[in-house]
DNA sequence: TGCCCTGGCACCATTACCTCA
DNA sequence: AGTGAGGTAATGGTGCCAGGG
């Protein structure tokens, strides 16, 4: 039985950055229930990996699926993800549903981030928050009004400093926003302002979001990487205890039954070089093995050995890296 | 060619605001 | 109405990289 568990880097669009892997290898060498369905998982995820020489490709886990999904389509039809050739111009009564600040304030922040470092932008957007909202969601309700949007202002807390004031974004921003993630997790300055602009915001919340969003899907990911391995964890114990309980069973057999040339053919030996138990070895006659050292506590020897869950990083070849998708 | 500086960007930890039960 | 928990926008720090002098 061997076991290889691995934790590495994945390649990640741009090649920055750390992403989570988690490869797992299980092999059985004998036949056996739990196994089976081991193996058939293993086989399976194999077979999705279309041919890239996969003995050791280890299981890698997406997340996607599991990460609520919003609907495909923006809640605006007049939307399209700036970077796509079908981009229009947003409709006029799309802009309506922004809060954040006027137009104006847009561009003017394109300069500002085009021409110097984001920390350098004034904390926060600036709005007046001073009167007091109406709406929870903006989108459901409480969009704001043009009139609204033209009182936007420095407010005297965020002149003098005195705490920040939080929009939230409405659904179609964040729905919108959404769907440009699935597209690119990472942005260049381009799309982030036509983003931007599309939406209404300014890019450095544009940048936030994704930013933000980002280290969601990797907190995500890494809950769903922790409960994998748990639960590997959990079969593996089981899987191990289940064997130490045959190993038992067999050199109780054997104390029984000293003539040990009589055990069946699925008779476990292991390799001196690697010290890997296999179980397709021939069956250790004397005539197979006329060495003079072949003695029965060979068999002693092999099951004074745990069976060892073995540290894929150790003893597993590494994973052939993935070409990173950015290149 | 190597070194230093600067700007831009991403990641991370954290804060602070907002909503909801 | 008050409150705590959870979600998330926003901030500040840091490191890496590319480009220019």
């Amino acid at each position: 039985m061997e076991l290889g568990l691995r934790l590495g880097e994945a390649p990640e669009k741009g090649g920055r950055g750390l992403g989570l892997m988690l490869g797992m290898r299980l092999v059985v060498g004998r036949g056996g229930k739990g196994e089976d369905e081991e193996r058939r998982v293993e086989e399976e995820e194999e077979e999705t990996e279309e041919g890239r020489g996969l003995a050791e490709a280890p299981l890698q886990l997406s997340l996607l699926p599991l990460l609520p999904v919003p609907p495909q389509q923006p809640s605006s039809p007049q939307l399209r993800l700036p970077w796509t050739t079908e981009t229009k111009k947003l409709d006029a009564s799309m802009r309506g549903f922004d809060m954040n600040h006027a137009p104006s304030a847009v561009a003017a922040d394109e300069g500002a981030s085009s021409s110097s470092s984001p920390k350098s932008i004034p904390s926060s957007f600036q709005m007046d928050f001073s009167a007091p909202r109406g709406g929870d969601e903006p989108g459901a309700g409480g969009e704001a009004t043009a009139a609204e949007i033209g009182s936007l202002r420095v407010s005297d807390d965020e002149e003098n400093g005195l705490g920040r004031k939080k929009l939230r974004l409405t659904k179609e921003q964040s729905a919108f926003l959404e769907e440009s993630f699935k597209e690119h997790n990472t942005l260049n300055p381009k799309q982030k302002l036509a983003l931007a602009k599309q939406l209404n915001l300014r890019p450095r919340q544009v940048e936030v979001w994704f930013q933000n969003r980002r280290a969601r899907t990797k907190l995500k990911q890494t809950e769903v990487d922790c409960e994998y391995l748990r639960r590997c964890c959990q079969t593996l114990t089981e899987e191990n205890r289940r064997l130490q309980k045959e190993v038992a069973e067999l050199r109780a057999l054997k104390t029984s039954r000293p003539f040990y040339m009589h055990v069946p053919a699925t008779t476990l030996s292991m390799c001196p070089a690697c010290e890997r138990v296999a179980s397709t070895t021939a069956i250790p006659t004397a005539a197979a093995t006329p060495s003079a050292d072949y003695r029965p506590n060979s068999f002693a020897a092999l099951f004074s050995k745990p069976v060892a869950l073995r540290s894929g990083s150790r003893t597993a070849p590494t994973a052939p890296r993935l070409p990173s998708p950015a290149s």
